[in-house]
RNA sequence: GGGCCCGUAGCUCAGGCCGGUAGAGCAGGCGGCUCUUAACCGCAAGGUCAGGGGUUCGAAUCCCCUCGGGCCCGCCA
Protein backbone atom coordinates (compact mmCIF):
# COMPACT_ATOMS: atom_id res chain seq x y z
CA UNK A 1 0.00 0.00 0.00
CA UNK A 2 1.08 3.19 -0.63
CA UNK A 3 3.11 5.44 2.34
CA UNK A 4 0.09 7.69 3.62
CA UNK A 5 1.63 11.40 4.89
CA UNK A 6 0.88 10.51 8.49
CA UNK A 7 3.35 7.49 7.81
CA UNK A 8 5.63 9.46 6.01
CA UNK A 9 5.96 11.76 9.23
CA UNK A 10 5.69 8.81 11.47
CA UNK A 11 9.38 7.15 9.74
CA UNK A 12 10.82 10.49 10.12
CA UNK A 13 10.51 10.45 13.89
CA UNK A 14 11.88 6.47 13.70
CA UNK A 15 14.76 8.19 11.17
CA UNK A 16 15.28 11.20 13.98
CA UNK A 17 15.30 8.29 17.16
CA UNK A 18 18.24 6.78 15.47
CA UNK A 19 20.00 9.43 14.85
CA UNK A 20 19.89 10.23 18.28
CA UNK A 21 21.39 7.08 19.43
CA UNK A 22 17.59 5.87 20.55
CA UNK A 23 16.71 1.79 19.11
CA UNK A 24 13.00 2.68 17.98
CA UNK A 25 12.44 -1.20 18.12
CA UNK A 26 14.52 -2.65 20.93
CA UNK A 27 14.91 -6.18 22.01
CA UNK A 28 13.13 -7.17 24.99
CA UNK A 29 11.91 -4.72 28.32
CA UNK A 30 12.81 -7.02 31.59
CA UNK A 31 10.66 -6.78 34.57
CA UNK A 32 7.47 -4.97 33.41
CA UNK A 33 4.03 -5.85 35.59
CA UNK A 34 0.94 -5.50 34.60
CA UNK A 35 -0.89 -1.95 34.89
CA UNK A 36 -3.47 -3.28 37.72
CA UNK A 37 -0.47 -3.74 39.85
CA UNK A 38 0.27 0.43 39.99
CA UNK A 39 -3.47 0.97 39.57
CA UNK A 40 -3.79 -1.48 43.45
CA UNK A 41 -0.47 0.59 44.87
CA UNK A 42 -2.51 4.12 43.81
CA UNK A 43 -5.45 3.06 45.80
CA UNK A 44 -4.10 3.74 48.92
CA UNK A 45 -2.40 6.88 47.77
CA UNK A 46 -5.41 10.40 48.00
CA UNK A 47 -5.80 12.99 45.18
CA UNK A 48 -2.50 14.60 44.27
CA UNK A 49 -0.10 12.15 46.23
CA UNK A 50 3.09 9.96 45.03
CA UNK A 51 4.77 7.19 46.74
CA UNK A 52 8.12 7.19 45.81
CA UNK A 53 8.90 4.04 47.25
CA UNK A 54 6.46 2.15 44.92
CA UNK A 55 8.33 1.80 41.86
CA UNK A 56 6.35 0.28 38.75
CA UNK A 57 7.80 -0.53 35.18
CA UNK A 58 4.41 -0.98 32.71
CA UNK A 59 4.27 -1.66 29.21
CA UNK A 60 1.38 -1.13 26.47
CA UNK A 61 0.74 0.38 23.76
CA UNK A 62 -0.26 4.47 24.08
CA UNK A 63 -3.86 5.04 23.21
CA UNK A 64 -4.21 9.42 24.31
CA UNK A 65 -1.88 12.08 24.99
CA UNK A 66 -3.24 15.20 26.69
CA UNK A 67 -0.60 18.31 26.64
CA UNK A 68 -0.72 20.90 29.03
CA UNK A 69 2.54 22.63 28.91
CA UNK A 70 4.88 21.58 31.25
CA UNK A 71 2.59 18.47 32.47
CA UNK A 72 0.89 16.01 30.16
CA UNK A 73 -1.09 12.58 30.90
CA UNK A 74 -0.73 9.69 28.44
CA UNK A 75 -3.21 6.57 28.45
CA UNK A 76 -1.45 3.10 28.15
CA UNK A 77 -3.15 0.45 27.82
CA UNK A 78 -2.24 -3.28 28.69
CA UNK A 79 -4.38 -6.59 28.58
CA UNK A 80 -5.17 -5.73 32.10
CA UNK A 81 -6.86 -1.90 31.11
CA UNK A 82 -5.95 1.41 30.76
CA UNK A 83 -3.06 3.17 33.12
CA UNK A 84 -2.71 6.91 32.89
CA UNK A 85 0.38 7.94 32.83
CA UNK A 86 1.47 11.31 34.45
CA UNK A 87 4.79 13.33 32.82
CA UNK A 88 6.18 16.36 34.21
CA UNK A 89 9.07 18.43 32.77
CA UNK A 90 9.80 19.38 36.57
CA UNK A 91 10.55 15.42 36.93
CA UNK A 92 12.27 14.51 34.33
CA UNK A 93 13.93 17.85 32.79
CA UNK A 94 12.47 19.92 30.15
CA UNK A 95 14.39 18.71 27.46
CA UNK A 96 13.60 15.27 28.19
CA UNK A 97 9.93 15.91 28.30
CA UNK A 98 10.10 17.93 25.10
CA UNK A 99 11.87 15.11 23.26
CA UNK A 100 9.24 12.62 24.27
CA UNK A 101 6.09 14.63 23.61
CA UNK A 102 8.20 15.30 19.83
CA UNK A 103 8.76 11.62 18.86
CA UNK A 104 6.02 9.75 20.15
CA UNK A 105 2.51 8.67 18.61
CA UNK A 106 -0.63 7.47 19.50
CA UNK A 107 -0.54 3.76 18.39
CA UNK A 108 3.34 3.45 19.40
CA UNK A 109 4.24 0.45 21.72
CA UNK A 110 5.54 1.76 24.99
CA UNK A 111 7.24 1.18 28.44
CA UNK A 112 7.59 3.54 31.51
CA UNK A 113 9.44 3.55 34.46
CA UNK A 114 8.12 5.68 37.34
CA UNK A 115 5.94 5.63 41.03
CA UNK A 116 2.17 5.09 42.34
CA UNK A 117 0.83 7.95 42.20
CA UNK A 118 -2.84 10.11 41.89
CA UNK A 119 -3.33 13.05 39.73
CA UNK A 120 -5.37 15.68 41.55
CA UNK A 121 -8.23 15.09 39.84
CA UNK A 122 -8.51 11.30 41.68
CA UNK A 123 -7.20 9.32 38.38
CA UNK A 124 -4.57 6.34 39.50
CA UNK A 125 -1.52 7.12 37.61
CA UNK A 126 1.94 6.30 37.05
CA UNK A 127 4.13 9.33 37.42
CA UNK A 128 6.64 8.68 34.81
CA UNK A 129 10.39 8.94 35.23
CA UNK A 130 11.60 7.75 31.84
CA UNK A 131 9.46 6.45 29.38
CA UNK A 132 11.16 4.02 26.80
CA UNK A 133 10.04 3.70 23.29
CA UNK A 134 9.51 -0.06 22.45
CA UNK A 135 7.93 -0.59 19.25
CA UNK A 136 7.01 2.70 16.77
CA UNK A 137 3.69 2.22 15.26
CA UNK A 138 4.33 3.37 12.00
CA UNK A 139 0.28 3.36 10.98
CA UNK A 140 -1.60 5.15 13.26
CA UNK A 141 -4.65 3.54 14.56
CA UNK A 142 -8.63 3.65 14.34
CA UNK A 143 -9.66 6.61 15.96
CA UNK A 144 -9.32 7.17 19.71
CA UNK A 145 -13.18 7.55 20.42
CA UNK A 146 -15.50 5.63 18.37
CA UNK A 147 -12.89 2.95 16.91
CA UNK A 148 -13.20 1.16 13.83
CA UNK A 149 -16.65 1.08 12.95
CA UNK A 150 -17.01 -0.22 9.23
CA UNK A 151 -17.85 -4.07 9.81
CA UNK A 152 -15.94 -5.28 6.54
CA UNK A 153 -12.64 -3.25 7.86
CA UNK A 154 -13.27 -5.02 11.52
CA UNK A 155 -12.99 -8.45 9.80
CA UNK A 156 -9.83 -7.92 7.39
CA UNK A 157 -8.20 -5.57 9.89
CA UNK A 158 -9.57 -7.69 13.17
CA UNK A 159 -5.85 -6.55 15.20
CA UNK A 160 -7.60 -2.78 14.23
CA UNK A 161 -10.74 -3.48 16.13
CA UNK A 162 -9.01 -5.73 18.94
CA UNK A 163 -6.75 -2.70 19.56
CA UNK A 164 -9.47 0.16 19.31
CA UNK A 165 -12.46 -1.93 20.97
CA UNK A 166 -12.47 -3.55 24.36
CA UNK A 167 -15.42 -5.31 23.74
CA UNK A 168 -14.28 -7.31 21.00
CA UNK A 169 -11.19 -8.40 22.99
CA UNK A 170 -13.72 -9.20 25.88
CA UNK A 171 -15.83 -11.28 23.42
CA UNK A 172 -13.03 -13.45 22.40
CA UNK A 173 -11.61 -13.76 25.68
CA UNK A 174 -15.10 -15.05 26.91
CA UNK A 175 -14.98 -17.67 24.12
CA UNK A 176 -11.75 -19.24 25.14
CA UNK A 177 -13.13 -19.55 28.77
CA UNK A 178 -16.03 -20.79 27.15
CA UNK A 179 -14.29 -24.11 25.39
CA UNK A 180 -12.41 -23.97 28.37
CA UNK A 181 -15.42 -25.01 30.54
CA UNK A 182 -16.96 -27.53 27.95
CA UNK A 183 -13.92 -29.20 28.10
CA UNK A 184 -13.68 -29.72 31.78
CA UNK A 185 -17.14 -30.62 31.56
CA UNK A 186 -16.27 -33.42 29.04
CA UNK A 187 -13.34 -34.03 31.29
CA UNK A 188 -15.11 -34.33 34.35
CA UNK A 189 -17.40 -36.72 32.86
CA UNK A 190 -14.66 -39.04 31.78
CA UNK A 191 -14.20 -38.04 28.16
CA UNK A 192 -10.98 -38.36 26.71
CA UNK A 193 -10.38 -35.92 23.78
CA UNK A 194 -9.25 -36.66 20.41
CA UNK A 195 -7.94 -35.16 16.95
CA UNK A 196 -9.39 -36.97 14.29
CA UNK A 197 -7.69 -36.21 10.18
CA UNK A 198 -9.16 -32.58 8.94
CA UNK A 199 -7.76 -34.25 5.54
CA UNK A 200 -9.88 -37.11 4.15
CA UNK A 201 -10.12 -39.39 1.09
CA UNK A 202 -14.24 -38.89 1.59
CA UNK A 203 -15.86 -35.97 3.57
CA UNK A 204 -18.63 -37.54 5.34
CA UNK A 205 -20.81 -37.61 8.04
CA UNK A 206 -23.49 -34.47 7.09
CA UNK A 207 -24.76 -33.45 3.93
CA UNK A 208 -22.24 -30.36 2.53
CA UNK A 209 -20.03 -29.96 -0.26
CA UNK A 210 -16.31 -30.11 1.03
CA UNK A 211 -13.28 -28.34 0.06
CA UNK A 212 -11.31 -30.45 -2.24
CA UNK A 213 -7.63 -30.34 -2.35
CA UNK A 214 -4.76 -32.22 -3.42
CA UNK A 215 -2.41 -34.72 -1.45
CA UNK A 216 1.30 -34.44 -3.21
CA UNK A 217 2.50 -36.80 -1.65
CA UNK A 218 -0.23 -39.61 -2.42
CA UNK A 219 -0.91 -38.30 -5.70
CA UNK A 220 -4.73 -37.89 -4.88
CA UNK A 221 -7.21 -35.54 -4.06
CA UNK A 222 -8.05 -35.21 -0.52
CA UNK A 223 -11.47 -33.63 0.90
CA UNK A 224 -11.36 -31.34 3.83
CA UNK A 225 -14.14 -32.79 6.83
CA UNK A 226 -17.41 -31.67 6.31
CA UNK A 227 -18.23 -33.56 10.30
CA UNK A 228 -16.30 -35.22 12.95
CA UNK A 229 -18.98 -38.04 13.20
CA UNK A 230 -17.27 -40.91 11.56
CA UNK A 231 -14.06 -41.13 12.74
CA UNK A 232 -15.37 -40.54 16.24
CA UNK A 233 -17.55 -43.47 16.07
CA UNK A 234 -14.53 -45.42 14.59
CA UNK A 235 -13.21 -45.06 17.91
CA UNK A 236 -15.87 -46.22 19.92
CA UNK A 237 -15.65 -49.40 17.90
CA UNK A 238 -11.70 -49.61 18.80
CA UNK A 239 -13.19 -49.38 22.53
CA UNK A 240 -12.66 -45.76 23.43
CA UNK A 241 -16.44 -45.72 24.77
CA UNK A 242 -16.39 -41.76 25.68
CA UNK A 243 -14.56 -39.56 23.36
CA UNK A 244 -15.17 -35.95 22.40
CA UNK A 245 -13.29 -33.51 19.58
CA UNK A 246 -13.81 -30.01 19.71
CA UNK A 247 -12.23 -28.65 15.75
CA UNK A 248 -12.53 -26.77 12.80
CA UNK A 249 -15.15 -28.11 9.84
CA UNK A 250 -15.30 -27.25 6.58
CA UNK A 251 -18.02 -26.85 4.52
CA UNK A 252 -17.87 -25.55 0.83
CA UNK A 253 -21.23 -22.65 1.33
CA UNK A 254 -21.99 -19.25 1.74
CA UNK A 255 -21.01 -16.75 4.96
CA UNK A 256 -24.09 -15.83 6.46
CA UNK A 257 -24.89 -14.23 10.07
CA UNK A 258 -25.22 -18.06 11.41
CA UNK A 259 -23.03 -19.87 8.86
CA UNK A 260 -19.47 -19.68 8.28
CA UNK A 261 -17.57 -22.40 5.76
CA UNK A 262 -14.98 -22.72 8.34
CA UNK A 263 -16.37 -23.32 11.94
CA UNK A 264 -15.97 -24.96 15.29
CA UNK A 265 -17.95 -27.88 16.15
CA UNK A 266 -17.92 -29.68 19.55
CA UNK A 267 -18.90 -33.84 18.44
CA UNK A 268 -19.17 -36.16 21.48
CA UNK A 269 -19.74 -39.84 21.13
CA UNK A 270 -21.09 -42.15 24.64
CA UNK A 271 -21.12 -46.15 24.61
CA UNK A 272 -23.72 -47.46 26.63
CA UNK A 273 -25.95 -44.77 26.76
CA UNK A 274 -28.89 -43.56 24.81
CA UNK A 275 -30.26 -39.87 23.54
CA UNK A 276 -32.06 -39.42 26.66
CA UNK A 277 -28.56 -39.95 28.68
CA UNK A 278 -27.27 -37.25 26.24
CA UNK A 279 -29.80 -34.59 26.23
CA UNK A 280 -29.66 -34.13 30.23
CA UNK A 281 -25.83 -33.96 29.65
CA UNK A 282 -26.38 -31.16 27.38
CA UNK A 283 -29.05 -29.20 29.38
CA UNK A 284 -26.40 -29.57 32.19
CA UNK A 285 -23.58 -28.64 29.81
CA UNK A 286 -25.57 -25.15 29.14
CA UNK A 287 -26.65 -24.86 31.89
CA UNK A 288 -23.44 -24.58 33.38
CA UNK A 289 -21.74 -22.31 30.17
CA UNK A 290 -24.93 -20.21 30.89
CA UNK A 291 -23.71 -19.01 34.59
CA UNK A 292 -20.37 -18.67 33.18
CA UNK A 293 -21.14 -16.93 30.60
CA UNK A 294 -22.70 -14.26 33.02
CA UNK A 295 -19.60 -14.20 35.21
CA UNK A 296 -17.36 -13.48 32.39
CA UNK A 297 -19.59 -10.68 30.72
CA UNK A 298 -21.28 -8.75 34.32
CA UNK A 299 -21.44 -5.57 32.17
CA UNK A 300 -23.25 -7.11 28.92
CA UNK A 301 -26.79 -7.10 29.21
CA UNK A 302 -26.76 -8.72 25.86
CA UNK A 303 -25.08 -11.80 27.57
CA UNK A 304 -27.45 -11.47 30.22
CA UNK A 305 -30.42 -11.57 28.22
CA UNK A 306 -28.76 -14.82 25.89
CA UNK A 307 -27.91 -16.57 29.03
CA UNK A 308 -31.90 -15.99 30.09
CA UNK A 309 -32.51 -18.30 27.21
CA UNK A 310 -30.72 -21.18 28.33
CA UNK A 311 -32.97 -21.56 31.82
CA UNK A 312 -33.75 -24.72 32.90
CA UNK A 313 -35.61 -27.04 32.17
CA UNK A 314 -35.42 -26.40 28.36
CA UNK A 315 -39.00 -27.50 27.20
CA UNK A 316 -39.16 -30.15 25.08
CA UNK A 317 -41.19 -30.65 21.67
CA UNK A 318 -41.98 -33.63 19.61
CA UNK A 319 -41.26 -32.87 15.97
CA UNK A 320 -44.24 -34.54 14.39
CA UNK A 321 -46.31 -33.66 17.28
CA UNK A 322 -45.85 -30.13 17.72
CA UNK A 323 -45.56 -29.58 13.61
CA UNK A 324 -49.16 -31.18 13.32
CA UNK A 325 -50.19 -29.13 15.71
CA UNK A 326 -48.80 -26.14 14.29
CA UNK A 327 -50.04 -26.47 10.98
CA UNK A 328 -53.89 -27.66 12.06
CA UNK A 329 -53.56 -31.34 10.51
CA UNK A 330 -52.93 -34.72 11.43
CA UNK A 331 -51.18 -38.06 10.10
CA UNK A 332 -48.34 -35.75 8.70
CA UNK A 333 -46.33 -38.58 8.09
CA UNK A 334 -49.11 -40.57 6.02
CA UNK A 335 -49.06 -38.19 3.78
CA UNK A 336 -47.02 -38.69 0.40
CA UNK A 337 -44.19 -36.78 -1.05
CA UNK A 338 -46.74 -34.80 -3.19
CA UNK A 339 -48.65 -33.37 -1.08
CA UNK A 340 -45.86 -32.65 1.40
CA UNK A 341 -44.62 -30.56 -1.42
CA UNK A 342 -47.61 -28.97 -1.78
CA UNK A 343 -47.53 -27.80 1.95
CA UNK A 344 -44.04 -26.87 1.95
CA UNK A 345 -44.96 -24.45 -1.32
CA UNK A 346 -48.00 -22.41 0.57
CA UNK A 347 -45.26 -22.41 3.48
CA UNK A 348 -43.12 -20.09 1.03
CA UNK A 349 -40.56 -22.79 0.23
CA UNK A 350 -38.65 -22.90 -2.95
CA UNK A 351 -36.39 -25.97 -2.81
CA UNK A 352 -36.77 -28.14 -5.88
CA UNK A 353 -39.55 -30.70 -6.49
CA UNK A 354 -37.32 -33.78 -6.46
CA UNK A 355 -36.23 -33.25 -3.02
CA UNK A 356 -37.14 -36.07 -0.78
CA UNK A 357 -40.07 -36.14 2.07
CA UNK A 358 -37.40 -35.27 4.76
CA UNK A 359 -36.42 -31.72 2.97
CA UNK A 360 -40.05 -30.88 3.00
CA UNK A 361 -41.02 -31.97 6.55
CA UNK A 362 -38.04 -29.97 7.21
CA UNK A 363 -39.09 -26.89 5.26
CA UNK A 364 -42.33 -27.20 7.00
CA UNK A 365 -40.83 -27.33 10.48
CA UNK A 366 -39.00 -24.31 9.64
CA UNK A 367 -41.82 -22.22 8.84
CA UNK A 368 -43.93 -23.29 11.22
CA UNK A 369 -42.92 -24.41 14.44
CA UNK A 370 -38.81 -22.91 14.23
CA UNK A 371 -39.95 -19.74 14.89
CA UNK A 372 -42.15 -20.25 18.08
CA UNK A 373 -38.90 -20.84 20.24
CA UNK A 374 -38.52 -17.84 22.61
CA UNK A 375 -35.49 -19.66 24.61
CA UNK A 376 -33.52 -22.63 24.15
CA UNK A 377 -35.50 -25.72 23.20
CA UNK A 378 -35.44 -29.74 22.44
CA UNK A 379 -36.97 -30.63 19.57
CA UNK A 380 -37.17 -34.79 19.68
CA UNK A 381 -38.11 -37.57 17.57
CA UNK A 382 -37.57 -36.61 14.12
CA UNK A 383 -38.70 -38.70 10.79
CA UNK A 384 -36.94 -41.27 10.05
CA UNK A 385 -36.85 -39.87 6.30
CA UNK A 386 -34.75 -36.90 7.96
CA UNK A 387 -32.20 -38.72 9.54
CA UNK A 388 -29.85 -41.28 7.39
CA UNK A 389 -27.35 -41.61 10.88
CA UNK A 390 -29.71 -42.18 13.75
CA UNK A 391 -31.08 -45.23 15.12
CA UNK A 392 -34.85 -45.94 14.84
CA UNK A 393 -36.92 -44.84 17.45
CA UNK A 394 -37.56 -48.20 19.78
CA UNK A 395 -41.54 -47.25 20.02
CA UNK A 396 -42.59 -44.58 17.21
CA UNK A 397 -43.08 -45.85 13.97
CA UNK A 398 -41.32 -43.86 11.10
CA UNK A 399 -39.13 -41.84 13.41
CA UNK A 400 -36.01 -42.11 14.85
CA UNK A 401 -34.19 -41.17 18.26
CA UNK A 402 -32.63 -37.79 17.40
CA UNK A 403 -32.56 -34.47 19.25
CA UNK A 404 -32.01 -31.01 18.02
CA UNK A 405 -31.31 -28.32 20.40
CA UNK A 406 -32.12 -24.90 18.89
CA UNK A 407 -31.36 -21.08 20.30
CA UNK A 408 -34.53 -18.51 19.27
CA UNK A 409 -33.14 -18.26 14.84
CA UNK A 410 -30.82 -20.82 14.84
CA UNK A 411 -29.72 -24.60 15.75
CA UNK A 412 -27.01 -25.28 18.56
CA UNK A 413 -27.14 -28.78 18.04
CA UNK A 414 -28.26 -32.25 16.95
CA UNK A 415 -27.66 -35.49 18.82
CA UNK A 416 -28.90 -39.40 18.26
CA UNK A 417 -29.20 -42.59 19.25
CA UNK A 418 -26.76 -43.93 17.26
CA UNK A 419 -26.98 -46.17 14.12
CA UNK A 420 -25.10 -49.33 15.11
CA UNK A 421 -26.27 -52.29 12.63
CA UNK A 422 -24.07 -51.96 9.57
CA UNK A 423 -26.14 -53.69 6.91
CA UNK A 424 -29.08 -51.18 8.21
CA UNK A 425 -26.71 -48.55 7.71
CA UNK A 426 -24.91 -49.70 4.22
CA UNK A 427 -28.66 -49.27 2.84
CA UNK A 428 -29.65 -45.80 4.41
CA UNK A 429 -26.63 -44.71 2.29
CA UNK A 430 -27.66 -46.00 -0.85
CA UNK A 431 -31.42 -44.56 -0.36
CA UNK A 432 -29.48 -41.42 0.46
CA UNK A 433 -27.29 -41.64 -2.26
CA UNK A 434 -30.43 -42.35 -4.59
CA UNK A 435 -32.64 -39.97 -3.18
CA UNK A 436 -30.25 -36.65 -3.69
CA UNK A 437 -28.65 -38.15 -6.76
CA UNK A 438 -25.34 -36.08 -6.43
CA UNK A 439 -22.32 -36.52 -4.35
CA UNK A 440 -23.23 -34.40 -1.74
CA UNK A 441 -23.94 -37.59 0.93
CA UNK A 442 -20.59 -39.11 -0.12
CA UNK A 443 -20.74 -42.95 0.90
CA UNK A 444 -17.91 -43.87 3.56
CA UNK A 445 -17.37 -47.93 2.99
CA UNK A 446 -14.62 -48.36 5.45
CA UNK A 447 -17.48 -46.83 8.12
CA UNK A 448 -19.54 -49.40 7.58
CA UNK A 449 -17.15 -51.73 7.32
CA UNK A 450 -15.84 -50.92 10.85
CA UNK A 451 -19.61 -51.18 12.42
CA UNK A 452 -19.22 -54.70 11.27
CA UNK A 453 -17.04 -55.35 13.63
CA UNK A 454 -19.44 -53.84 15.93
CA UNK A 455 -20.23 -50.52 17.80
CA UNK A 456 -22.11 -50.64 20.94
CA UNK A 457 -24.57 -49.24 21.36
CA UNK A 458 -23.81 -45.54 21.86
CA UNK A 459 -25.26 -41.67 21.53
CA UNK A 460 -23.63 -39.05 20.17
CA UNK A 461 -23.97 -34.64 19.48
CA UNK A 462 -22.28 -32.22 17.49
CA UNK A 463 -22.68 -28.53 18.73
CA UNK A 464 -22.03 -25.49 16.68
CA UNK A 465 -19.37 -24.10 19.19
CA UNK A 466 -19.39 -20.46 17.16
CA UNK A 467 -23.62 -20.46 17.35
CA UNK A 468 -23.09 -21.43 21.37
CA UNK A 469 -20.74 -18.69 21.76
CA UNK A 470 -23.26 -15.84 19.82
CA UNK A 471 -25.71 -16.97 22.03
CA UNK A 472 -23.90 -16.92 25.50
CA UNK A 473 -22.28 -13.93 24.72
CA UNK A 474 -25.39 -11.86 22.83
CA UNK A 475 -23.90 -11.60 19.84
CA UNK A 476 -25.76 -11.32 16.54
CA UNK A 477 -23.49 -12.67 13.83
CA UNK A 478 -21.06 -15.49 13.64
CA UNK A 479 -18.19 -13.21 12.06
CA UNK A 480 -18.20 -11.39 15.64
CA UNK A 481 -17.14 -14.59 17.48
CA UNK A 482 -14.60 -15.93 14.42
CA UNK A 483 -11.46 -14.36 14.57
CA UNK A 484 -10.51 -14.03 11.23
CA UNK A 485 -14.16 -15.20 9.00
CA UNK A 486 -13.30 -16.18 5.58
CA UNK A 487 -13.69 -12.82 3.26
CA UNK A 488 -12.71 -12.10 -0.50
CA UNK A 489 -9.40 -11.53 -0.85
CA UNK A 490 -8.84 -7.96 -2.29
C1' G B 1 -29.81 -16.49 -7.05
C1' G B 2 -33.57 -12.01 -5.84
C1' G B 3 -34.51 -7.28 -3.26
C1' C B 4 -32.88 -3.08 -0.43
C1' C B 5 -28.74 -0.26 1.45
C1' C B 6 -23.55 1.37 1.98
C1' G B 7 -18.34 2.87 -0.01
C1' U B 8 -16.29 10.89 0.77
C1' A B 9 -9.11 12.74 4.41
C1' G B 10 -5.29 7.60 8.31
C1' C B 11 -10.11 7.06 11.53
C1' U B 12 -15.49 8.79 12.77
C1' C B 13 -19.00 11.27 9.89
C1' A B 14 -21.74 15.61 7.07
C1' G B 15 -22.80 17.01 1.92
C1' G B 16 -26.31 13.59 -2.20
C1' C B 17 -33.61 14.37 -2.90
C1' C B 18 -32.93 19.96 -5.40
C1' G B 19 -25.84 19.30 -10.25
C1' G B 20 -22.34 25.14 -9.60
C1' U B 21 -14.73 26.03 -6.05
C1' A B 22 -15.51 19.02 -1.21
C1' G B 23 -16.79 20.25 4.87
C1' A B 24 -16.35 19.04 10.33
C1' G B 25 -14.33 16.26 14.51
C1' C B 26 -10.31 12.96 15.99
C1' A B 27 -5.24 11.84 14.73
C1' G B 28 -0.84 14.36 12.57
C1' G B 29 2.25 19.60 11.86
C1' C B 30 3.36 24.61 14.11
C1' G B 31 2.37 27.80 18.48
C1' G B 32 0.20 28.39 23.67
C1' C B 33 -1.04 26.23 28.40
C1' U B 34 1.61 22.44 35.37
C1' C B 35 -4.27 18.18 36.63
C1' U B 36 -6.41 16.41 32.10
C1' U B 37 -9.12 11.95 31.06
C1' A B 38 -13.42 12.26 23.83
C1' A B 39 -8.66 18.09 27.77
C1' C B 40 -8.71 23.11 25.87
C1' C B 41 -7.28 27.69 22.64
C1' G B 42 -5.02 29.65 17.93
C1' C B 43 -2.81 28.87 12.94
C1' A B 44 -1.72 26.12 8.71
C1' A B 45 -2.02 21.52 6.08
C1' G B 46 -4.42 17.01 4.56
C1' G B 47 -9.15 14.26 -0.97
C1' U B 48 -8.40 8.96 -7.32
C1' C B 49 -15.71 11.49 -3.27
C1' A B 50 -14.52 2.64 -4.46
C1' G B 51 -13.38 1.99 -10.08
C1' G B 52 -15.10 2.72 -15.19
C1' G B 53 -18.51 4.79 -18.64
C1' G B 54 -22.66 8.11 -19.82
C1' U B 55 -25.91 12.68 -19.51
C1' U B 56 -24.60 17.92 -18.91
C1' C B 57 -21.55 24.16 -20.22
C1' G B 58 -20.58 21.82 -15.38
C1' A B 59 -21.22 15.42 -11.62
C1' A B 60 -19.41 13.45 -4.82
C1' U B 61 -24.62 14.55 -6.30
C1' C B 62 -28.48 12.11 -11.95
C1' C B 63 -28.15 7.30 -15.19
C1' C B 64 -25.55 2.54 -16.53
C1' C B 65 -21.75 -1.15 -15.63
C1' U B 66 -17.98 -3.31 -12.46
C1' C B 67 -15.63 -4.22 -7.61
C1' G B 68 -16.00 -4.69 -2.26
C1' G B 69 -19.24 -4.91 1.90
C1' G B 70 -23.92 -4.98 4.97
C1' C B 71 -29.10 -6.40 5.84
C1' C B 72 -33.43 -9.27 4.36
C1' C B 73 -35.32 -13.36 1.42
C1' G B 74 -34.07 -17.94 -1.12
C1' C B 75 -30.61 -22.10 -1.30
C1' C B 76 -27.13 -24.99 1.59
C1' A B 77 -30.65 -30.62 6.89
Amino acid sequence: MEETRLEAERRAKVARLRSAGKEPYPWSFAGRVPSSAVRSAAAALGPGESDPKRAFRVAGRLKAFREHGKTAFADLEDADGSLQLLLRADLVGEEEYRAWLADLDPGDILGADGVAAVSRRGEPSLEVRSLTLLAKAVSPPPEKYHGLQDVEERIRSRYLDLMSSPETRQRFRARAALLGEIRRYFDAAGFTEVETPVLLPVASGAAAAPFVTRSHYLDEDVRLRIALELPLKRLLVGGLEKVYELGRSFRNEDLDSTHSPEFTELEAYWAYADYHDMRRFTEGLFERLAARAVDLLPESPAARQGAEAFRTPFPTVDFVDELEKRMGVRDLLAKGRDELRELAREAGSTVPDRSSTGTFLDKLFEHYVEPTFDRVTFVVDHPAVTTPLAKRHRSKPGRVERFEVFYPGYELGNAYTELNDADEQEQRFREQLGERGDDVYAYDADFVRALRYGLPPCTGIGLGVDRLVMALTGTASIKDVILFPLVRSR
